[in-house]
DNA sequence: GCCGCAATACCCCGATTGAGGTAGAGCGGA
DNA sequence: TCCGCTCTACCTCAATCGGGGTATTGCGGC
């Protein structure tokens, strides 16, 4: 019975990726690859258009994030269930996903059998986080949070921006910037913006691009 | 006739793109998956002890990268064909990559199809560069090359590290440190380190790790 | 209503950084 | 052999940055 099968729709910007995922899942009697999509809005929009019984998410997609096409698509949908499957190992990327309604979130060292299996439980409404990803989500929540702000002057110095730039491009004063950008150095534990940068990177809280 | 298959060997580190390469690969009838590695040690090990007609390699490898790879693989064996099949769109790691005997340079945007084309071509002795990399190549060509310390002092310039620190690291002056951070900032056209770090992640000159 | 937090802004001061020089030693190619 | 490049090192000066304060406004939760 094709009607019984699980509807996935598979979201990632690398068109080999895709097309390997796609093979992949497509080999299970159980379910078919209803759709693929490369962007967030094409996520966003093949979501409505398809209702798949499960999506399954990069968050590392260009003008959309994966991240922002999981909202948008949680927003219409509280009973979505959208599986993150990314390279991205921050805490920050992990956290951010789940709490903004991701099923479970999977790294692509995932081995395929094991995609399957989560596939699966995540349609029939299990919710099972990998050990290693729950173990980096309880290091996050020992984590001091940047506030919004904080992390909008963070982008702008990893951008290369100088203080003084950076209050004009936000209208605040470079004084300002100055105090923001001392509370992310306590709170990420550095003494300089490189470093801070650097962190950042690494915990998911900014990423390239 | 297996015989007569173009034997591959697959590096990439995550499992998942791994599994759905070897899937794509050995869907088709002229060749077949011989092996797979996740790791740049590794990779040089299977490739002395399988022979592979062609390997495909990701750049993005922990421990020993996919550059490192193969350097060590061209340089046991001139003859080695290795396909790079990697998201990084730099113009440096382009160039270091086909510098040190890569075939050809794929993205993981490439779909299946002209994967499977680029494998036969490969095989049969040609180094079909794809138009995309041609041009980041020529760009490439117009760029000032960094130094072999230049590029030393940026990544450490990267890890968080004062001028002071790299010098003591370095076992140079501080001074000195100042001077290959001046002319790194003229050859990437930037008049900070951090901005110097950012276009530095971009061009593929440094890597997140 | 009060407390805490976020965001704003200003102060001082020492450390660090960036931009401008000059210059010698060593090495490899023309 | 000589030229050019790289790495090394030092100098000066102005700009920027980081660490230490204090303080006001506004908002949301208890």
């Amino acid at each position: 019975m094709s009607d019984e099968r699980i509807r996935v729709l598979c979201v990632d910007d690398h068109r080999i990726v895709r097309d390997g995922l796609a093979l992949i899942i497509s080999q299970q009697t159980d379910m078919t690859v209803v759709g693929v999509a490369a962007t967030g809005e094409e996520a966003v929009a093949l979501f409505h258009q398809l209702r798949p019984d499960v999506t399954l998410m990069d968050l590392q997609l260009p003008v959309m994030s994966g991240l922002e096409a999981i909202r948008q698509i949680r927003r219409a949908d509280g009973a979505a269930r959208v599986i993150v499957l990314t390279m991205y190992r921050g805490d920050e990327d992990i956290y951010r996903a789940l709490n903004d309604g991701a099923a479970t979130y999977l790294l692509k060292d995932t081995v395929a059998d094991d995609l399957i299996r989560v596939i699966r439980a995540v349609h029939a409404g299990e919710r099972p986080i990998p050990a290693e990803i729950k173990a980096r989500l309880d290091e996050h929540a020992d984590q001091p949070a940047l506030t919004a702000r904080e992390v909008e002057v963070l982008e702008l110095v990893y951008r290369g921006h100088r203080n003084k730039e950076i209050g004009a491009l936000l209208n605040i004063s470079e004084e300002t910037v100055r105090v923001h950008l001392k509370n992310v150095f306590l709170k990420l534990n550095v003494s300089d913006r490189t470093a801070a940068v650097n962190v950042a990177l690494h915990r998911g809280i900014l990423h390239l691009g």
